[in-house]
DNA sequence: AGCTATTAATAACG
DNA sequence: TCGTTATTAATAGCT
């Protein structure tokens, strides 16, 4: 369709090659557009010259991702999804740590409560169980742990009393002890902190 | 170019619309590998058909992955990118899930819970705000409790353990005294933990 | 699917 | 790069 008719083959004048180029990429651009309207087809087309530059017909109403989408589906070939198997094996990764801290929190949680015997505790739970407010629940776990704070401070500070009796007895006549004694007794009742004595766990590293 | 010159709009007939279409589809596809013959182009073109049937030409020694690139790079637009971040979404939620799950570990395998009662039961309401299980929480809360009681139970033996030397002073002479004291560090040395002393948090109430 | 009259695209040239 | 035009190519309507 010209003034002669040629060859399909790689036009070696580079400035023909050009300007056929142009010509036709302009035709492919209208026939594209002229298919979409008369028969409803989406097209996408895009074209780069050799030198790099690009031009795209898209049909309107219509996202290049969309019609890309529908070629992965359609066809079953995969288009970025290539790409994306560095990152979904990732998250498979972090998935299966995920799994595996999960269980061992289970063990850990497990062997928790098989190794309480306590009543209070057990309540909480069944106070859960029936539907008590999150909140509420700890409330009263906090109390308990008060408790059980504040008899520790009470201990600590009677068996310092004591302590202090014991060491001021070794060092003293009998006489001079019932001074020493009051004396750390007054000392006691001033000071600023109570001091607990609170047991290591020896075998803390196995829990580890 | 037939026998009749048409308007570009729908073909509302639907017989003729798909066969215009199947021979205009023809036609550009014709088109397209003319172009990449003639002036080295690449081209990727994609119609789908309104019955969703499609059709691609993709110009030869190229895949569509790498036209897509090329896209992707001359054009600046985003095609898949919008997939990564999705992914990488994902990614970071799963991971924060991850350190969640980690510092709950460090919290349950912790290795003296008690040594900061405090500070540990506003980690763990903070862990309850940041939406951390309530059931996690609470068995922290039982571990805590389950220390503090181990705490209760040892303070009492060592506090019977004083008596009971305090007591046998009280009625041995000095030499008998001696040897009750050997025979309590005797007793001392075969328990199973060992005790450190240690401040309480003086403002306990303040923050429970 | 083919055919072909007719229109549309375009190769070569200015 | 642009417009013109002779010529070929595409295709609308028909069979």
């Amino acid at each position: 369709m010209g003034r002669g008719k040629i060859e399909i083959k790689r036009i070696e004048n580079s400035s023909n090659r050009q300007v056929t180029y142009s010509k036709r990429r302009n035709g492919i651009m209208k026939k594209a557009k002229e298919i979409t309207v008369l028969c409803d087809a989406k097209v996408s087309l895009i074209i780069f010259a050799s030198s790099g530059k690009m031009h795209e017909y898209c049909s309107p109403s219509t996202k290049l991702i969309d019609i890309l989408d529908q070629y992965q589906k359609t066809s079953g070939k995969k288009l970025w999804d290539a790409k994306h198997e560095n990152l979904n094996n990732e998250i498979d990764r972090i998935k299966k740590e995920n799994d595996s801290m999960q269980i061992e929190l289970r063990h850990l949680k497990g062997e928790d409560i098989t190794s309480l015997p306590y009543k209070e505790l057990m309540a909480l739970e069944d106070a859960l169980e029936t539907g008590l407010a999150c909140m509420d629940v700890l409330d009263m776990a906090r109390k308990n742990t008060k408790f059980l704070e504040d008899d520790n401070k009470q201990l600590n500070f009677i068996m310092n009393q004591q302590q202090m009796s014991y060491d001021a007895r070794e060092s003293m006549d009998h006489h001079g002890y019932q001074r020493a004694a009051r004396a750390a007794a007054d000392y006691n009742s001033q000071m600023p902190f109570a001091f607990r004595v609170q047991p290591m766990q020896p075998n803390l590293q196995e829990r580890m």
